[in-house]
DNA sequence: CGGAATGTTGATATGCCTCAACTAAAGTGG
DNA sequence: CCACTTTAGTTGAGGCATATCAACATTCCG
């Protein structure tokens, strides 16, 4: 398993240059792990973390709590993403973090980190652009859940994960993991359970991909982007991925 | 009106603690301003804008244009919010950014920006985090638009719209401006104009808002926060508007 | 004053929800 | 290793919220 600091510059250096420097700063970072059981938090709605997150293995989520208990996940996070960087700048988490499946996480202090920004600008300011990135991923979850219909949500969806998957290198050829129950893809998509198992039924038949046992399995990419709407422009990527 | 530079400091100091050296840094921003009619673009999707825009006047949104035409609305932005600080560090424009009605908005260099950041690393961290409350924003813009019923989900955004008014000094006692037409109101909440208007209809039968002739009016905010499901922590203000 | 943009209202269609029963798969303890 | 329990997924029936389409009313504005 790679260590967390290879896994961040790896991370970073998909849309930032970096030099030697800041490469070397970034080793410096102190950080101790923690590896939790599926469906554990991390961080909850209302504390006041003084580390920040970067994921090493496993899926972690963000997601809100309303009132009435209901659930509604945020995003997904994978191996070399941070997804509580804004914790560093915002007191009052205004949602949770917590595991999918089994996780390792590092958690790294606030301190160390502003430290780190104050040595080297250019470091702090690609952390700063992966922050950016999460909002366009946030963008694109605004228009995915309030302007396509649920088939082509559920796919859009399916097609970022494993966009994002490969980009960092967790991707088999046609195949990631995506370790999310049909009820969690619904409190991701803004949909029932039901209709999300006749979504994934229409999917499924089109022969362009498959969800089973925790595995994406995308055997026609050209035509999931079609379903899905897909163009990945939105995730900022220098390299974008050949698929 | 007020220049740009008090709109930003005030803006800023919202949620950060600023010193002399900086409100002094950010006065020498330098600035062109520039006064847009209704429904005109400032920079659209797929641009690689080099300057910043501060609104001065009026009302600015972020958009995506879908494949079909389709527009989605992703946020709305009044005096002293920078509605695309992230194009500082994320190239190419994911989505658009347009004006609502009349509008005057203030462009200021990313290079004259970034050089700021670098001599005052509280102001860019200051920057920095008026981008997270952004994300913020569209993490509950996710929730609304995905889980909550159409009326509450046009309380809610009401809600909003007056809180932020209120934070700036924008709003009177008991109304604000808010010139959205309900086609542009379906837009944002990923709703037909028919809908929004029966939604409309039966928030006016509450008697807690209105809103007609572009201006917003709120009669009874705690029942509206209410319906709204509305509760302002994720907007992350340092001093609670007191309603 | 006439035309365009905006909002209202009704009728009908439909996508998704809820509820419920059932199947299948995955853990757990004897 | 098997019976039991739990969790996950499938399927059907019926209902509701919202979409669509269309006609009309209203306001804005040149």
């Amino acid at each position: 398993m790679a260590a967390f600091h290879d896994l961040l510059i790896r991370k970073l250096q998909d849309h930032s240059e970096l030099g030697a420097a800041d490469l070397a700063a970034i080793r410096r970072l102190p950080a101790s792990e923690r590896t939790l059981r599926p469906n554990e938090d991390i961080v909850r709605q209302g504390d006041k973390p003084n580390v920040s997150v970067v994921v090493v293995e496993g899926t972690v989520a963000r997601y809100h709590t309303l009132p009435t208990g209901r659930r509604q996940y945020l995003s997904m996070h994978i191996a070399g993403d941070l997804p509580d960087a804004q914790a560093l700048f915002i007191e009052i988490m205004d949602h949770s973090v917590g595991t999918i499946d089994q996780a390792t996480v590092a958690l790294v202090p606030h301190s160390a980190l502003l430290a780190l920004f104050e040595e080297r600008t250019a470091t702090g300011f690609a952390i700063w652009r992966e922050t950016l990135i999460d909002a366009a991923i946030f963008r694109e979850a605004i228009t995915n859940n309030s302007a396509r219909p649920l088939r082509t949500r559920l796919a859009h969806f399916c097609c970022e994960q494993y966009y994002r998957a490969r980009a960092v290198g967790l991707a088999k050829p046609g195949s990631c993991r995506l370790p999310l129950t049909q009820t969690q893809l619904g409190e991701m998509l803004g949909a029932s359970l039901a209709s999300i198992a006749r979504a994934m039924q229409g999917l499924r038949k089109t022969r362009s991909m498959d969800l089973q046992g925790g595995e994406l399995f995308v055997n026609d990419w050209s035509r999931l982007t079609e379903l899905g709407d897909f163009n990945p422009s939105y995730l900022h990527l220098r390299k974008p991925s050949r698929l």
